[in-house]
RNA sequence: GCUCCUGUAACUCAGCUUGGAUAGAGUGCCAGCCUUCUAAGCUGGAAGUCGUAGGUUCAAAUCCUACCAGGAGCACCA
């Protein structure tokens, strides 16, 4: 529809379509018009003032079967399009509605999730699943090939310090009840003998765990997991299986998919291997300890390999996103991680230039801002956690409460987790989020079920048309004298492509998700002001209807968010 | 100390990329609407120094500079 404008502007003015589809803009109240062009940038160029180029061009300008009117408004020419054209067109979408073609079968790896094996996932690691599966689904719809990996924390000085505590201090009978809650107890426990290790002057970044006793106690059993040392090995698979169970348990009710899940620990060799190459090129420098290190030219220098030779995360990085590529070929990698780790991997995506891979300009690192609770960041040392599965239960069992109160059908499982989605999901990700119960758990307004119900909504009405359907035999519909709600509807329903496209551009769902909820906004008033059933627009408004089922529910697709036919 | 991010209504946030017409939602609060397709809904109301101060511009929440406040990074952690 607004091409039509940019097409009839571009053959009057002397702009390119480009700088007029910039400059189109939408009046702040629809009795203005539709679309508005305002005339200051041509009143520079051609030294008139805007108003007297908005009069002129408005007598210029022919009339066409889209366009119903252009009003001048001081310097402002407004176009008011016929609505009955435009709903002509949004009533024939069909399912594959805002599909694009923007990727073209491009490959895209898109590296999710992530968590650390031993430590249990808490509601700080729900961004980064929930934004890359939904960049998953985005990419998807876009017409690219996303390739989505879970890139498991399974090495490091964490399954160090957990192995120590875990010889030391392992409840049997308490891991096999519980083993998620068990290794988060010895990981906590480790952290706080460290802690009490710290002396004063120590306060400053990293100085505390360089001459600790405990920290180096890890150090070595890393070390000695690195070296194939069978004991250690054992403990290290155990740990392993417990947390990739738990983990499972959770991406199964979030409903989360991978193409591929690998640890970290498998690129440990390649990653060296790297290493002792830029070693030899003279890109990286040897401390007297042994220790490796590359500088740059405006970054931090950055240790690639430790003095007792063990691989560090950023040595995995190296040998991962090579192997990656190898691989895959892709076109492009996203990184999502917490935009804390933006210096690491900006390190790391230089290291693979300096290293000659021209592939380290398809990297992107999708930054996202923290989860508190309160004032508090959650801290998995100090046993500060709100654990993702709790959380997921706990607004399943509210959904169940609200299903029972309201005497309404709906799956609890669908509902709640679509909450905690949302919830995430409509921020802005830059920002960091504060997560509180209230919030979660609050099913109205801008909310997950609200999106859901207006969908439910949608299809009763479908349904019970079909009912009645043996009445009404008007068939062939006509297109009414429309009212605001069916239009402001309309044009909601038409921006749905357009904004795909934007939040694949930004990888930004809440773009989606912000859309999806003015979307549903829009219905509602539709529902309200207007009777479907019985009423002699009936056959149009069907259409409409299920204009709006198709949009809202490809549109909570992108989010990964399901929808119910009643609830 | 150096670098990055954030600051819009009581609270949670859109809008800032690409400057334009009266700054928008949701929650909460107040007042209404269920014998009509699902009230997880709808209608109306109160509520704003767009962090502060300058600058650029015909026009600034939006761009630039400085400052203030909050968060983060600058580990042989991940």
């Amino acid at each position: 529809m607004k091409q039509i404008i940019i097409d009839l502007l571009a053959k009057y003015i002397k702009l390119k379509k480009e700088e007029i589809e910039k400059l189109i803009e939408i009046p702040p109240n629809s009795e203005m018009g539709d679309y508005a062009f305002p005339c200051f940038v041509l009143s520079k160029k051609e030294k008139k003032a805007p108003n007297a180029i908005a009069e002129h061009l408005a007598n210029k300008l022919p009339k066409t079967k889209e366009i119903e009117k252009i009003e001048i408004k001081g310097p402002y020419l407004n176009f008011f399009v016929n609505k009955r054209y435009f709903a002509e067109e949004i009533i024939k979408l069909n399912s594959n509605f805002g599909k694009l073609n923007l990727g073209k079968g491009k490959k895209i790896v898109i590296d999710f999730s992530g968590p650390n094996i031993g430590k249990p996932m808490h509601i700080g690691h729900i961004r980064s699943t929930i934004l890359g599966d939904s960049l998953m689904r985005i990419h998807n719809f876009s017409g690219y090939n996303p390739i989505g990996i879970n890139y498991l924390g399974d090495i490091g000085l964490h399954i160090g310090k957990l192995i120590v505590a875990y010889e030391l201090w392992l409840d049997k009978d308490a891991l096999k009840k519980d083993p998620i809650a068990e290794l988060l107890r010895l990981y906590v426990k480790f952290c706080s003998k460290e802690k009490t290790e710290v002396q004063e002057g120590q306060e400053e970044a990293g100085e505390e765990f360089k001459n600790n006793e405990w920290t180096n106690k890890a150090r070595e059993k890393l070390k000695l997991l690195e070296l194939g040392d069978k004991k250690t090995h054992k403990i290290w698979q155990e740990i392993i299986s417990h947390s990739k169970k738990g983990f499972d348990r959770v991406y199964t009710m979030m409903n989360v998919n991978f193409n591929e899940t690998t640890g970290q620990s498998l690129f440990s060799i390649k990653g060296k291997t790297e290493v002792f190459n830029a070693l030899k090129k003279g890109i990286a420098k040897r401390e007297s300890d042994g220790a490796i290190y590359i500088e740059f030219d405006n970054l931090p220098k950055k240790y690639v390999l430790r003095s007792n030779s063990t691989a560090s995360y950023i040595t995995q990085d190296i040998g991962a996103a090579i192997e990656r590529y190898k691989k895959y070929k892709f076109d492009k990698m996203i990184y999502v991680t917490d935009f804390r780790q933006e210096l690491h991997f900006n390190q790391l995506f230089q290291i693979l230039k300096k290293l000659g891979y021209d592939f380290s300009d398809k990297l992107v690192h999708v930054g996202f801002g923290t989860v508190n609770f309160g004032k508090e960041i959650m801290a998995t040392r100090q046993g500060k956690v709100i654990l993702l599965e709790d959380v997921l239960k706990k607004t399943i069992d509210k959904s169940q409460q609200e299903i029972k109160k309201r005497k309404t059908k709906g799956n609890a499982e669908i509902i709640g987790v679509g909450a905690i989605k949302y919830s995430f999901l409509k921020n802005d990700p830059v920002k960091d989020v504060n997560f509180s119960w209230e919030h979660s758990l609050n099913f109205e307004g801008d909310s997950g079920p609200y999106l859901q119900y207006s969908y439910a909504r949608a299809s009763s009405i479908i349904r019970k048309s079909e009912k009645s359907k043996l009445k009404s035999k008007s068939k062939n519909y006509n297109i009414p004298e429309l009212t605001s709600q069916e239009i402001s509807l309309i044009k909601k329903i038409s921006e749905f492509p357009e904004v795909v496209e934007k939040a694949e551009k930004q990888l930004n769902p809440s773009i989606i998700a912000n859309y999806s909820f003015q979307l549903a906004q829009s219905f509602n008033e539709f529902y309200h002001s207007c009777k479907v059933i019985g009423d002699d627009c009936e056959a149009f408004r069907l259409k409409l209807v299920n204009a709006f089922r198709t949009t809202i529910k490809n549109s909570l697709y992108l989010l990964g968010i399901e929808v119910m036919e009643e609830m």
